[in-house]
DNA sequence: AAGCTTATTGATAATGATTATCAATTTCAA
DNA sequence: TTGAAATTGATAATCATTATCAATAAGCTT
C-alpha cells in the first residue's frame, strides 16, 4: 500500500470518520494525478473508476485530503480552488501565539519553494533560513486583544 | 492629493478609462480600509460616502485596482476574494549574506500568502512576521567557502 | 459651453463554484 | 449479525462574481 493510503486511513481513524469505497476512489484518482487540480478535474478522473460518483463526494473528499495534509490549495487567484499532492513534510517553521506563547511548528512547500526562488534571484548560495510567523491564536483571540509585544 | 489617487487617475488615462466619480468614492473608501477586505466590506464602506454606489462597480473597481498595483488579492482559502493594500504597504523580508554581512532587502507575495494561509489554518489572527534568509552572496561565495557562522 | 462619442453606471439576470439538505445506503464496533 | 451513526448521491440552495443592458456621465472637439 502507498504510504499516502496508509497516512489517509490513519487520518480518518483518528477523526472517527469511516473507510468508504467512494474516499477510496477519490484518493486514488488523486495520487494517479498529477499538478494542480480542481474539483472538475478530480471527479472526471474519479469516474473513469466509478462512473457512480458524486459530485458532492469530491469536494468533500478533497477537504479532507487537504485537512490530512495530503493535499493543499494551490492558491491561485482566478477560477476554481486548485488543489496539488503535498508529499513531503521536510522542514519546520514557527507559528507563535502573541498571547500565550503557544508554539506550533509548521512546515509549508510553498514557502519553501518560493525562499528557494528568492536565493536563485539574488545569486545565493543558500544556507538557511528562519522564518516565524506571529499572532493571536484562536483562544487568546477570543478572550482580549492584550498581546505581549 | 494623495500620492495613490495620483497613481490612480494616472493608471486610468494610461490605459483610456474615466476617471469617474463612482470610481472616486471606491477608491476614496479602500484607501481609508485597512487589513484584507473583501468586495462587500468595499462595498458597505463605499455606500458610506455614497449610498447609491452599486454592487458591480465595486467589483469592476477593484479589479482595476489591482491592475494598476494598488492593491492585491491577499488569497484566502475560504470566503469571497479579498484584497489587501500594496502600494505603501509593501512588507520587507531580508536576505543576509553570511559571508560579508550584506543585507538585501526582498518582498515576495507568494511567501506572503503562504504565510496567511498557515495563519488561517492555525486559526491564528496574525500580527507580524519575520523571515529571515542566509546564504552566501555570489562575490562571497566566489571567492571561499568561508562565513561568518 | 454645447454637442458628440464612448465608457460607465446600477439594477438585474445569469453563471460558476461550493455547500446544505435529506432519504437511502454503507460502515463498523459490539 | 445487528443497529447506531456516518456517508452517499441527487438535488436544491447559497454565495461570489460576471454578463447584460438601457440610462447616464465623462471628456474630447469645436
Amino acid at each position: 500500500m502507498k504510504e499516502e493510503q496508509y497516512l489517509f486511513i490513519r487520518y480518518l481513524k483518528s477523526k472517527g470518520l469511516k473507510l468508504t469505497s467512494a474516499r477510496e476512489t477519490v484518493l486514488t484518482a488523486f495520487l494517479k494525478s498529477e499538478g494542480h487540480l480542481s474539483a472538475e478535474d478530480l471527479l472526471a478522473a474519479a469516474k473513469k473508476i466509478d462512473p457512480g460518483l458524486g459530485q458532492a463526494t469530491v469536494f468533500r473528499t478533497l477537504k479532507i485530503l487537504a485537512d490530512a495534509g495530503l493535499a493543499q490549495d494551490a492558491c491561485q487567484d482566478e477560477g476554481p480552488r486548485r488543489y496539488e499532492h503535498v508529499y513531503k513534510h521536510s522542514h519546520h517553521d514557527h507559528l507563535i501565539c502573541v498571547g500565550c506563547g503557544k508554539l506550533i511548528e509548521f512546515c509549508h512547500p510553498e514557502i519553501e519553494k518560493a525562499q528557494n526562488e528568492i536565493f536563485r534571484e539574488f545569486g545565493f548560495q543558500a544556507s538557511g533560513h528562519r522564518l516565524e510567523l506571529r499572532g493571536l491564536c484562536a483562544d487568546c483571540a477570543g478572550k482580549s486583544g492584550k498581546t505581549r509585544e
